[in-house]
DNA sequence: CACCCTATTGATATCGTTGTCAAAGAAGAT
DNA sequence: ATCTTCTTTGACAACGATATCAATAGGGTG
């Protein structure tokens, strides 16, 4: 049998409802009571029943991850985030995939959160960017912690990170090595990190005076298909750009795979960029020169802000901007 | 305010026991109040409260997996499966990450199940084959279900793929294109798939009058680094075997690496096959012919034999061999 | 010194289920 | 017709925590 709040009461002297206060850390315990629970606490290694606080709480001590991002390892990085920073908290997780366009996400997801009576949301783009549907839990007074949205609301809980200045710098770095016929592969349209990461290479192109060039610039999904599919267009145009700053891994890895079909050889004929440093980054040869973003950490600071947020034992944190770096691999090369 | 029990009992006319003993499926309720009381049910939309079962019944009706695994591919296919497996039966998944080399190992997942409750586990590999591991879960009576074990206990309850038979397809596969000279790299050490793999890949030689060449045979671990490796020193080696089985595609694509840093090309100097169709497989060029395993099938089952086993609403399932199949892509050309 | 206020503590109700046990009725045995 | 057994049902306790509210003690104020 487990120990409970009553072996603790007597091994301590005090009331049920003293434990209760001490665990909770609720005001006014005097200090001699306070030591004397924790004391026994300890020496018995009581852990609260989280069925029976839960239920007479109404708080269900879990998160949920929305997500609908085919990309597995970015999904890893997020849940392994989130898990962190539940380690210890008393919190879990549990992961519900999601579908952005169907008509009946919200109504699903305020019914799922209803059902498991879940007490935070931690929303991952594209689901971070749709306001209707972030407004709709609002109404619905769900709490939730965005990342990487398009509106940074400082109300708002979110963590975020630099894309726009990220691919400001690694467009400047593929004109550094003497590029001018660059080609850009755009993200998915509904992720906002998507547009950050191209209007980052469209400055970089006009601070170096240069104009981006339409037929080299195609519209992806993220997907390494995408990305293929992009290259293979981009390789039948009339001329071919030296360098292709594709917005994510997978399309660069994508393109790649286009090229090597077509003989080209990276980088003797082409140079390539991809964007997160995700595994596929170094598991294809020439590896991406790309930008390595703390993906893990966002989403251990996103869960953190939104336990904090409800829970008063957690220390109180804020919505954060994320530096991410740039990370030089053979993909590019010195025209 | 939620739908409660009493509201059920209540609009059915019947004791809240009754309404209990219908959610719960058990015996000796008659049949016209049976309906009675799912009609209330689904009239109110009643909902048992977690909860309250939880803390009444001593179930947390969570199941826990269980893993040491660095592929990020293969985790998240096991995460669908078995939350897919989880919908719609009140269960729920915690993710729990673990060192297997570690002393405490069993200590600390054995506090982790009686700290949160945990219902079950699913146990993937290399956990799944630790057997002192597993008979101390035994000895501390907590459930699991494991994922490609070593040994095949009948009254255990696993789920596994024919590893041996794919492995001595494929390297058939391989001998068909008329390639004799054929390097293996091992997995991991401690999966026992790798030693089925290898087995499979053993036999098919044998049962062709080839002879198998040790300095072709190089130990990896299922990284893409351990490929890479093993590749390097294969191509130093005096001869260069015309083709080479790795026990994963992760390891297949180092090996990929390698080469191309070698300036071989796959497959006019090399003929590559890998094994589990991970994304990867198609997201490097040319795409490698490999084993499709139903991974996702596999976890999902896991979990199903695994609630089957200690909840009496859902149908008994049994253990479960899976067929992988042979995947043809371009990494394997005919000499 | 009487009064009030605040800090501290505890007795008991309560959350929404399942478990225990007994009662009532139906069916079968003698 | 009576006794036994089985099926069906419900009243109420219990799970282990938090919430409510009242009681007590100590300190400050006029």
């Amino acid at each position: 049998m487990a120990v409970t709040i009553k072996d603790v009461s007597k091994d301590a002297s005090v009331s049920i409802k003293t434990v209760s206060r001490v665990i909770n850390n609720e005001a006014n315990v005097a200090e001699v009571t306070k030591n004397k629970v924790l004391a026994s606490v300890k020496k018995l290694g009581f852990k609260p029943n989280k069925s029976a606080q839960s239920l007479r709480s109404k708080k269900s001590y879990m998160l949920a991850l929305l997500y609908d991002n085919p990309n597995k390892s970015y999904l890893a990085d997020v849940q392994s985030g989130i898990f962190n920073a539940c380690k210890n908290t008393g919190y879990n997780l549990v992961i519900q995939e999601c579908n952005y366009k169907s008509s009946k996400l919200i109504n699903d997801i305020i019914q799922f959160v209803k059902d498991f009576k879940i007490d935070g949301l931690v929303i991952t783009p594209p689901l971070s960017d749709m306001q209707d549907f972030l407004s709709n839990l609002e109404a619905n007074k769900i709490e939730y912690a965005v990342i990487a949205p398009r509106i940074m609301n400082p109300d708002s809980l979110y963590v975020s990170s630099n894309d726009y200045e990220a691919a400001y710098n690694l467009t400047s770095e593929i004109i550094n090595h003497r590029h001018r016929d660059i080609g850009f592969i755009k993200g998915h349209p509904k992720h906002s990190a998507s547009l950050l990461r191209f209007n980052g290479f469209l400055a970089a192109l006009k601070k170096h005076g240069l104009e981006p060039n339409e037929q080299w610039i195609k519209q992806g999904n993220f997907s390494f298909e995408s990305g293929f599919d992009a290259g293979v267009e981009i390789f039948e145009s009339s001329k071919i750009p030296t360098a292709i700053f594709a917005s994510n891994d997978s399309m660069a890895a994508g393109i790649m795979k286009s090229a090597q079909m077509k003989g080209m050889a990276v980088p003797n004929d082409l140079s390539l960029t991809g964007f997160d440093d995700s595994p596929i980054a170094q598991q294809i040869w020439p590896a991406l020169t790309t930008i390595k973003q703390p993906v893990q950490q966002m989403a251990a600071h996103a869960a953190r802000i939104l336990i904090a947020k409800f829970d008063g034992l957690v220390e109180k944190t804020k919505s954060k901007e994320f530096k991410s770096e740039l990370v030089v691999r053979e993909s590019l090369r010195l025209l």
